[in-house]
Formats: structure tokens, C-alpha cells, sequence
DNA sequence: TGACAAATTAACCACGAGGTACATAAGTGA
DNA sequence: TCACTTATGTACCTCGTGGTTAATTTGTCA
């Protein structure tokens, strides 16, 4: 089937089935693209199917219904994108870079991915149903707020971060900011125009969120002058 | 029909009464609240009908099709939250108090539309397919970035906003904040936990996000310490 | 090899949901 | 009152889509 590498052919032991992995892989890849273009009762499971180098029985045989392949969808682009994040390390920087450098990278990696953000959103429209139902990706969040939490406690400590500086509440405005970027591109560029959204344009934005974040927490923080 | 308040409701099956307006009211009233649970794909119009006072063929008979009716309401969802936003005068205030003002006003007009925000997600999904077809979603928007000018105008002339203050760029950045904190509750809540959604949690937020706004354009803004 | 299970295919099905045909009641004006 | 338009309800149709049945191939290991 159309397996990427065949790792699965040279594999050991236990390795007597054909080739599901990579046709679990092939499937889900196809589905995150369907899912998050057209949303869960949008996407075509026939489309799905005829997209992959594998059958509508597979996806059935393999995820059960549509809900199983959504549910799995979700999962792995929440992993993905979690540990993109939990790669970064910003434990040796001084609270204000290391704020700056989250921030940055929370910036550029909703920018990356925006199946993720499409998918976050579709998941918003049913109330994160589920998500809630996910055993793995409540795990996925302790992470990135870890990371804040050490910064805020270091910046305190050292009297650069304001004593309400707050982990959680950090995260909330890093994210909106990112995530609404990415989410609202489409009726925010038809409304306004899309000035914003040329190469300069998300530069500009891309400080200011890094601006806006360090403004509310660091202590007399003087934003630099953007072109 | 009798979408309010009309007396003779039971007896329309044997005697009904001509009422076009209302019989569309109803329709739109009913679809809104099913497009924005459900999405465009997810809504289904024989449940539409059924809630609403009258029959499916009223909704086919005014609206053509169940994209027509979608676009119906996303049109009135929208006419009516920037009306809101328009009868908020801040012309008299000075700029930081009428951006305080504006901010605000802007968190809270999203915190009271829910139907706004989902069905504004549901055209993000549908890469603001029936927001570019509308003939009168982008007049509704000049309104507010002419208000941001005019206060950044002003508060530039008299020195209390810097002089790379930009109304678009803050239109963003508080539409960012609101948008986000109400469209993405449901993830960020199961993830985290709703601490920021609790009477308390939502009063600090519009407070953060006040600060994080004025921190971004006012000239060495200090954000007053946030319970 | 042959039994047995896992993997896979192709044809098929049930039914829900979008949309329509048609009849008819409610108004309007002469 | 009668013709005519607008508005409305009932019943119906069609087809797309999620899901299944049953048979077939592929691979393991005794």
C-alpha cells in the first residue's frame, strides 16, 4: 500500500502483518486534511477513502466510524504540535528572553500548522467534546504551562516579572493572540484587507503579540518602536 | 408564525394568518441558533423547521436553499453586533479613556454574542466563502476602525499614544484577545481548567486585556496590579 | 504444507436530509 | 363576488453518505 519507507518489510519479530501502519498513517494523514478543511459532519468519508491508497472498509476496519476517525485525528495533531513546543528548551535563558522566545515560538508554530488551529476550532463548534472524551491530551498541556510557571517564578524571583504575573494567564494571551491569527485570517483579511497578512505585515504583528505579552507581565517594560 | 407574541397560535393549522415578517423572524431566529450550534454542514433543516412555528417549505419558499438561509443569518448575526458597536460613543472622552472605553466595549459585545463568534468560526472554516459573497458585511466595518483612528489621531496630536499607534493593528490585537476568549472556552477550559472562566477569572481577563492593549500604543503605560 | 488469523477488496444497503409538487387558504382590488 | 397574487401546509421524491456483508488474499507458525 502506499507506504512511505517500508521499515515495516526489514522489521523484527512480531511483524507478520502486511503493512497497517502505514496504512493507519496514509488514512489519518488524508483524514486530518479532510477533516480540517471541511469539519466533522463536512467531511466525506467516500472522499476520504478515495483520496488514500487504501479503501473505505480500511478506514472502517481500522477507526471504526467516523467518530473514531475524527477522535484520532484530533489526538495526533495535538501530540504533533505539543511536541514541537516541548522540544524548545528556554531554561537557560533569563526570564525576559526566555518570555520572548515562548512567546515567539507559540507565534510561529500556530502559523505552522494550521491544520491543528482548524481542528481546535472545529472541536470549539462541538464544545470539545472530544477532547474532553481523549485520554492523552489533557497530558499534552501540563507541558507548556510548566515552562511558564518556571519563568514566572525565576522572573519574581529576580524582580523583573510583576508579582501577578500569572503562568496560566500568560499562556491565555499568548495563545488568543497566536491563535486567533491563524483562526480569523480569512474573515479578518476580507473585512480589513490584508495588510496584516503580507510577509511585513505578520513581522509587524509577530512583535507586537511579543510586545503585548511582555508588556503586561515585565516591570516597566518600554516596547521598542515598530516600523 | 406568531413569532413573539401573536394570541391565535393554536389554530393556525385550521385558520392561519398572512405574516411574512414574522415567519421569516422566526425562520432566522430558529436558524441561527442551529447553524451556530451545528455548523453549516452539521444544521439540518428538517430540525430548523420543526423548531421553528411553521414549515420547511417556508424556509425554501423565502430563503431558496439552506445556504441562502446561512447566508441570511450570518448577515443579520453581523448587522446586529456592529450595531451595538456603533451606538458606543467615545468621541468626547480623551484617547486612552475612550481606548479603555473601546476595548472593553469590544470584550464584552463578545462575551454577550456567542451565536457571532460561532458562526464567524464556522466562516473562518469555510474560508469566509459566504462573508466575500455578502453585499453588506464590509460596510458594517469601516465603523470601528474609523473610531480607532480618530482616537489614535487624537491621542498622537496630544502625546499620549506613540506615533507607530495604528487602528488596524489594534483592532487586532483586541478583537484577538475577545474573539479568542470566547471562541476557544471549550478547549481551553477542559485543558486547563476554567479558572479564567469564572465570574472573577473573566472580570481579570478584560482587565489584562485592557492593560495588554493601552501597554501596546500608550507612552510608558503602567498597568495598575491585578488581584 | 495446511490451519488459522490478520489484512484487504468490492459490491451492496438503509435511510436521512435536502429539496420539490401540488393543493389550498388568506388577502387584495374591481 | 370573483379573479388573481401571495403565503402556507402536506406529502413526496431522490440521491448521497455512513456503514456493512461476505468473500479473498497475505502472512505466521505448528
Amino acid at each position: 500500500m502506499g507506504g512511505s519507507c517500508d521499515e515495516a518489510s526489514q522489521n523484527r519479530k512480531t511483524s507478520w502483518k502486511k503493512n497497517p501502519e502505514a496504512v493507519k498513517e496514509n488514512i489519518l494523514t488524508i483524514a486530518t486534511e479532510e477533516f480540517a478543511a471541511q469539519g466533522l459532519s463536512g467531511a466525506n468519508i467516500n472522499e476520504i477513502a478515495k483520496r488514500t491508497a487504501t479503501s473505505k472498509r480500511m478506514i472502517y476496519y481500522y477507526f471504526g466510524d467516523k467518530e473514531g476517525l475524527y477522535q484520532h485525528v484530533l489526538e495526533r495533531v495535538y501530540s504533533s504540535l505539543r511536541e514541537t513546543e516541548q522540544a524548545l528548551n528556554v531554561s537557560d535563558l533569563e526570564p525576559v528572553a526566555a518570555l520572548r522566545r515562548l512567546t515567539e515560538a507559540t507565534f510561529d508554530s500556530h502559523v505552522n500548522n494550521p491544520h491543528f488551529i482548524r481542528l481546535v476550532m472545529i472541536e470549539n463548534i462541538h464544545n470539545a467534546e472530544y477532547v474532553k472524551k481523549s485520554e492523552i491530551i489533557p497530558k499534552l498541556n501540563k507541558a507548556i504551562i510548566e515552562k511558564l510557571a518556571d519563568v514566572c517564578e525565576r522572573g519574581k524571583a529576580s524582580g523583573v516579572l510583576r508579582e501577578d504575573a500569572d503562568p496560566l494567564e500568560l499562556h491565555w494571551m499568548t495563545s488568543s493572540a497566536s491563535f486567533y491569527n491563524v483562526s480569523n485570517m480569512a474573515t479578518f483579511s476580507t473585512s480589513f484587507g490584508n495588510s496584516l497578512y503580507t510577509k511585513e505585515g505578520q513581522k509587524r504583528m509577530r512583535q507586537r503579540v511579543v510586545d503585548m505579552v511582555l508588556g503586561a507581565v515585565v516591570v516597566g517594560y518600554q516596547p521598542p518602536p515598530v516600523s
